[in-house]
RNA sequence: GCGAAAGUGGCGGAACUGGCAGACGCGCUGGACUUAGGAUCCAGUCCCGCGAGGGGUGAGGGUUCAAAUCCCUCCUUUCGCACCA
């Protein structure tokens, strides 16, 4: 038995205190988790996603991504990959900043704090984390260099100040992305969004719209995330088509996927927003068109979006020119155009959109038909618009065309003319960084009257954060660091007249776009990172995260690093070859927040049952992809089980050791029995754990522990078979319980750390068995299981069925119609 | 509204390309060891039936020798999108 004894130990479990404490020490003093960045033979670099430190801290939900995300990584340390693991903290950004709001203490010491608490709370996880490279986004150190990946974008004119609506959250009091919106509501603290006009600094990420599409064919990342990009990209290939204001000759684009449909039209829509309203409305329609426009601009993002909403409008008094066939329809404005999507105009098609049918309907606007069912069949215009695709009528020399021929004629035709083109838009719009906010990396701009904007230079970064006392967002679109004098004025880099500094911090998603490259060297100063580590260790080979970044972080991050490559400072274009979401923890049925007081923490799982417990129950749990509710009821299985190894292996821990390190080839008398499940658990292990499904692994560890302890029972063990099998086990364990298996590992007579030691291999001749269990079936019902031996064929296994007695009956005095046999599987006899 | 995924014992969940439904665990029942046990070990545990046997994977239909798995309709849940022209 061990010399470990604890009166603290949860009874039936094992001495998890001990044990924790002195390998997680033993780690530590090794170096073993600092890995060698300079051999990248056979490199492996695991990420998960970095944490952001607000008040909270780490609950059962972190566990639940990097736990079983080490496991993976332990396996594939054990494999031989040289693997690299690190960790870090996202500290920038809303959630530290309004808890040190709420909390009064100033971000910088209540994220510092909160940082070192949530460190010792990652280390009781027991990862391979490379502690030699931590970092933190707020760190000067790091966001100098952030700020410099800022200047390269201004210096390629991919960072732009320009004036857009753009989202406004109230309550946090700074602009969002579109991203950051969801349903209307802040991401963050779900307040309604409403608009607002202001100049704001944007990254040009539409640029790469085409390329972002394109390269997620390469990856390897669930199918719904590449879906959800994909749909935010929401590429969408049709024409511009110029009308033309008729008294004042404007030319007015309009973007359709649908140019078949052009002879449909009867009216156009601008939306409120569209600068041209001003310009085109007719002084008897003002008064109305001014106050539907007020009216539009004070809806809520919630309420403007609602498709419920019956649709709403006004006349500008004004018309245009259809230019295919010089028709005047009326020009309006409505809400249910976007401004910021296309042209912000649209033309209007009653009779084949039925939002525009909508709008037509209530304003008593004309609907024409111009597209007719290809089948003939027949369709009721008065009750819809007819959507689909057909045939096109009433269109002139167009008349007849199919409609996907039919709208590139058109085009073409007014191509030709001059007034249209084709034309791919996108959903996707440029990312805004700008954010109100005190507690980001401040953007490294200069504002001077006579030079304009001038970019700090890179040798005075970092453009460092005062420290100002008073921290809280103004409200009024300025950030606070606009309060601080200090700060603010400066000397124009150029001319060296006075100048002001810009105020505005950048949007954390920026930070959390690189940090991926940063860790291979947190202390680099020579450039953001060292391009020799970066060449031999990157890109990411797994990269673990939640399904919640799917278009922000994980949209952000590909951009950034598309363009760091067309700029030369990487070699490679997506950064994340591999990408894997586990599912999330959910608490009561929904998600864990402090304000819910549903939130799980790891503290009392760990103080009773330890953290191979719980990092295994986590994984036991079901699959990891899918997630699901907490509940503790069954966290005792998990314990009782490790208490059961723990003892199986103490009680032979002296005779193994004896033998240590036993060989497979070694074995003498071999159980055949025994050994086809030692070498089945090796294959499903490996296969479950490469493929994350670890409720599996675990489960088939169960079944070789219950069939050991069965061996141990009867006192069969008279050979080292069933040593070989324990030593065996202690090593498929290592990777979903390290602590325990390296305590074991060192009681069996290993030395150093089990990690070193080489993954075990299923021997293919042991999976395949003399002796297999068929079954018959009698007209698809069974009828009896026979033990046989393996490679029989039809006949033979018919005869000895048919002779027995549980078959005979069955079939006795029948008609056989049909024998279907599936060889190794089953025998189903049909009979009449 | 549109799209995707899922629905299996009292519970969490297994089941490879259609081939023994319920692995593994929780819980429960009984037993052993015990002064005691919320420890440990053993046995049992989908439903009906004494039994032979029958029924059973959200509901209904279909394909097949054979369906949790494939197809159709419907219901429920989760997630994503939501006037994107």
């Amino acid at each position: 038995m061990s010399d470990i004894k604890s009166k603290e130990v949860s009874a039936g479990s094992h001495p998890f205190k001990e044990i924790e404490a002195k390998w997680r020490k033993f780690w530590e003093d090794n170096g073993h988790h600092t890995a060698d960045l300079n051999d990248s033979a056979k490199k492996l670099y695991s990420l998960v996603m970095f944490s952001y430190p607000s008040g909270e801290k780490l609950h059962i939900g972190h566990w639940y991504n990097y736990g079983p995300a080490d496991t993976w990584s332990r396996k594939k340390k054990m494999e031989g990959f040289n693997v690299f693991e690190p960790m870090g903290y996202d500290s920038f950004g809303l959630p530290a900043e309004n808890f040190a709001l709420k909390s009064g203490v100033h971000p910088a010491i209540s994220t510092a704090a909160n940082v070192d608490y949530i460190r010792e709370q990652l280390k009781q996880i027991g990862a391979m984390y490379d502690w030699s490279k931590e970092l933190a986004t707020s760190d000067p150190q790091y966001y100098r260099w952030t700020q410099w990946l800022f200047l390269k974008f201004y210096e390629h004119s991919m960072a732009v100040r320009k004036e857009a609506p753009v989202n406004w959250c109230p309550s946090c009091k700074t602009v969002l992305a579109n991203e950051q919106v969801i349903n209307g509501r802040c991401e963050r603290c779900e307040t309604e969004i409403t608009h607002k006009n202001l100049k704001q600094w944007f990254l040009r990420i539409t640029r790469y719209a085409d390329r972002l599409l394109a390269g997620l064919d390469r990856l390897d990342w669930p199918a719904k995330t590449i879906a959800m990009q994909r749909n935010w990209i929401g590429r969408s290939e049709g024409s511009e088509i110029f009308f033309t204001g008729e008294k004042s000759g404007e030319r007015i684009p309009v973007f359709t996927t649908r140019a078949d449909t052009l002879f449909g039209v009867t009216y156009i829509v601008l939306a409120p927003e569209h600068p041209l309203v001003e310009k085109i409305t007719v002084p008897e329609c003002r008064q109305a068109v001014i106050e539907y426009v007020e009216r539009s601009r004070r809806l809520s993002e919630i309420e403007r979006l609602s498709t419920v909403k019956e649709k709403t409008g006004a006349f500008t008094g004004s018309f245009a020119l259809n230019p295919i066939n010089g028709e005047r329809i009326q020009i309006w404005i409505a809400d249910y155009v976007l401004y910021s999507y296309g042209t912000g105009a649209v033309m209007a098609v009653p009779g084949h959109d039925q939002r525009d049918w909508e709008f037509a309907t209530k304003f008593n606007l004309e609907i024409r038909q111009v597209i007719e069912p290809s089948d003939d069949s027949s369709f009721d215009l008065a009750r819809g618009a007819f959507e689909d695709y057909g045939r096109m009528v009433n269109s002139r020399e167009f008349t007849g065309l199919d409609s996907r021929i039919g709208m590139n004629k058109v085009t073409e035709k007014l191509k030709s003319q001059g007034q249209g083109d084709f034309r791919v838009n996108y959903k996707l719009r440029d990312w805004l960084i700008s954010r109100q906010r005190y507690w980001g990396a401040p953007i490294p701009i200069i504002r001077c009257e006579k030079c304009g904007d001038v970019p700090v230079s890179e040798s005075e970064l970092p453009v460092l954060l005062p420290n100002i006392r008073n921290f809280h967002p103004t409200g009024e679109g300025e950030s606070p660091l606009a309060t601080s004098p200090e700060f603010v004025n400066v000397r124009c880099p150029r001319c060296g007249g006075g100048a002001r500094r810009e105020t505005e911090t950048m949007d954390t998603f920026v930070d959390s776009s690189w940090y991926f490259l940063r860790f291979l060297d947190p202390a680099y100063e020579k450039g953001p990172w060292d391009h020799d580590l970066v060449r031999k260790w990157l890109p990411i080979d797994m990269y673990i995260g939640g399904a919640e970044h799917a278009v922000m972080h994980l949209m952000y991050a590909r951009f950034f690093c598309m363009f760091l490559f067309d700029i030369g400072l990487v070699h490679f274009d997506e950064p994340f070859l591999k990408l894997r979401h586990q599912g999330s923890i959910t608490s009561k049925g929904s998600k864990m927040s402090k304000s819910r007081g549903n939130v799980i923490n790891p503290e009392h799982f760990l103080e009773r049952y330890g953290s191979d417990t719980l990092r295994m129950y986590l994984m036991f749990m079901g699959s990891y992809s899918l997630g699901g509710d907490w509940d503790d009821s069954g966290i005792n299985g998990i314990s009782r089980f490790l208490g059961r190894v723990y003892r199986l292996v103490s009680k032979y821990a002296s005779e193994i050791k004896t033998r240590f390190p036993l060989a497979y080839s070694a074995i003498d008398q071999m159980d055949a029995g025994l050994n086809h499940r030692l070498n089945l658990t090796i294959k499903h292990v490996s296969g479950d754990i490469e493929t994350l499904e670890f409720n599996t692994a675990i489960a088939a560890c169960m079944e070789l522990v219950n069939d050991l302890q069965k061996v141990s029972e009867s006192q069969r063990l008279n050979n080292n078979q069933f040593y070989y099998s324990l030593q065996t086990l202690v090593l498929l364990m290592a990777p979903m319980a390290p602590h325990l298996a390296e305590e074991l590992w060192s009681m069996i007579g290993g030395s150093g750390t089990i990690f070193s030691q080489a993954w075990p291999q299923a021997d293919p001749q042991a999976l395949a068995l003399n002796t297999i269990t068929m079954v018959v079936q009698v007209n698809g019902r069974l009828r009896g299981n026979f033990d046989v031996p393996a490679g029989i064929d039809e006949d033979a296994f018919f005869k000895i069925v048919s002779q027995d007695e549980r078959v005979g009956k069955f079939i006795e005095g029948r008609q056989i119609v049909k024998k279907v046999f599936v060889p190794g599987k089953l025998l189903n006899i049909v009979i009449r």
